[in-house]
DNA sequence: TTGTATGCGTTATCAG
DNA sequence: CTGATAACGCATACAA
């Protein structure tokens, strides 16, 4: 019926816009904003009138056009070197089911594990204006993170309290932190292992650039030395299945008698675990026995039954969203904490 | 230095606009969005002195005011039921990856698994203008969601040839497609569970409302009938590790003599394997043997060591990603379609 | 309570 | 090759 029908631009319909829902209703394209933001003041009947008519045209606010003036994009980053990992899937599902519950979107970012973060990801994220980053990835410092994050304040999530990070030169931005407080359960973990009459320590890092890593060495060190133990060896790891499984080869074709391993995760605990059971023919936990750091939802599986070092997850998501809504509320609040306790869970893999 | 200093504003700097290298480099805030525009006309060194500049300045372009005007956000959703489902973590890996180098981040959403998917979440997707969408959840069927959003198209994932999809009432809207060929791998699995003597099936399923699982056990029973094998057993399941060992248990409370076992992910061939082993005192593969679907990671580890039919993740990741940027390119393109194989991978759980 | 005017940061269009 | 201008969709300040 139109003078000048358009058939290329008939197909794909544009997306109804305030000003539609506005001429519909019969009112300013401002009364349509308001009625989307709950304290905005609009008499109700109008309020419902044009979220009813929104509906119907399936009108929602873009995103987009409001961070551009609210400065607000409702966006988090999560930056992970591997979101295959279990204990980062787990981790980075219970995360975005929480802050979809606060109205935020969670946008993801991999880092590559073999290289160091690079400049190009961090001025691409930039663009995306996000709200707040959470950095998992270890390998990228927090003040390189505020430098060339706009509005965003970093979250940072370290493991020892004396404020250890990585590259910081007498850093002045500003960053929020979860701290986790590791020693507690690795010390739990030691002494069920020493009860079980465990002598020769054994224990397999992580990625020795990683900072969790480093800090839960430190710690079980520090353990052995307060109970008295002897030095434990130290396997090279890097949180795979396949190194830990080579590494624990590696172990007792050189040095017998290690009887507690114990591994800086759940998912290198398994390939002690299958190393020793399967190639080396010894018994777990008879013969070695095997402590993990994580409580991924694997390690309750029959086939390993893991007494390991649990982080709550529940907990730690719980802290990361308070980190995240504070700040929100509050840019240029001075640095913020959060402590995270970590407990045993103690299954099959100690024992006699 | 300046007549009205700030205190309050001088905490937290402003990001620089392109505004701001503009007037820096004498130009025009347009030539500054052309030199961050590669197939602009600039020229070269007045390019070069923009980009220094803007360096320097920790300038980039701002998406949200890009995405406003060009009405690409260079967001891509991906819609999950369990980020932390070893399959699913892995594929999102990849996927993100593959995007990241294609200039696109991905936004992750989470449906409640028990319940169906709801409008709040598709309209407050709708908010972010994405460039696309995966729904690996299949509770949410594609009509609602190219309805319900604007110029995305959706990519959804079947796993039959024959076009069926859930809720289609003669569906007009557009939605390209990634179909799934999984026929080829089971037949490869029951051929060699009934070359080791196999006589009695049974078939583990996933989520009842889940597509996949809904072709692959009609691909499993048609399989069957094929080859002239009796109908198998089918147990009730839902993809997890624990509703996998306990369905094995009730199947072995009752109906014996089941020699074979097809579970329709490797996650729950896990908790079968466990079930037979730990519980039953069954052995794998001599008194049982045990197929799997996925090849996960998992599936490689030594406790299991799980024959599984592989869907290619790189394959699938890379089809995923050409259908996106297709669709990018012509937006009014019929409906598209690439296909995936599957195959037989050949561990321990099938043998003597 | 409501509407008008303005600006957020960018790119498309068009004129030079 | 370059610059001025308008537009994208929205929320805020201000005036009524």
């Amino acid at each position: 019926m139109s003078e000048h029908p358009n058939i290329q631009e008939a197909k794909r319909p544009e997306r109804a816009t305030a000003d539609t829902v506005a001429k519909l209703a019969g009112v300013s394209r401002v009364a349509v904003s308001r009625a989307f933001n709950p304290h905005a003041s609009l008499k109700k009947e109008k309020r419902d009138l044009i979220l009813k008519i929104a509906k119907e045209l399936g009108y929602t606010p873009d995103m987009a056009g409001r961070a551009l003036v609210t400065r607000r994009s409702h966006l988090v980053g999560v930056i992970v070197p591997d979101v295959c990992s279990p204990w980062e899937s787990q981790e980075i599902d219970a995360l975005t089911t929480a802050l979809q519950g606060e109205g935020f979107a969670t946008l993801l970012f991999k880092t590559r594990t073999d290289q160091s973060m690079d400049e190009r990801l961090l001025t691409y994220m930039k663009g995306f204006n996000l709200d707040s980053i959470i950095a998992f990835a270890e390998n990228v410092s927090p003040d390189t993170l505020t430098h060339s994050l706009g509005r965003a304040v970093p979250i940072y999530v370290s493991y020892s309290e004396d404020g250890s990070l990585p590259n910081q030169p007498g850093s002045t931005s500003v960053f929020d932190r979860l701290i986790v407080d590791q020693k507690t359960g690795i010390d739990q973990a030691v002494a069920l292992m020493q009860a079980y009459g465990c002598r020769n320590f054994a224990y397999l890092g992580g990625t020795t650039t990683s900072l969790a890593n480093t800090e839960r060495e430190r710690a079980f060190k520090c353990i052995m030395k307060e109970r008295g133990l002897p030095d434990p060896l130290v396997l090279q790891g890097d949180y795979t299945y396949e190194t830990a499984l080579a590494s624990t080869l590696d172990l007792f074709k050189v040095g017998e008698g290690v009887d507690g391993i114990f591994s800086a995760n759940d998912v290198g605990a398994f390939g002690v675990i299958d190393a020793l059971r399967f190639q080396l023919g010894l018994r777990v936990p008879e013969d070695v026995k095997v402590v993990g750091f994580d409580d991924i939802a694997q390690s309750g599986w029959l086939s390993y039954n893991l007494t390991t070092v649990k982080i709550d997850l529940e907990d730690r998501v719980r802290a990361l969203v308070r980190l995240i809504l504070r700040r929100l509320k509050d840019p240029n609040a001075p640095a913020m904490t959060e402590t995270l306790q970590t407990r045993l869970i103690v299954r099959g893999t100690v024992g006699s």
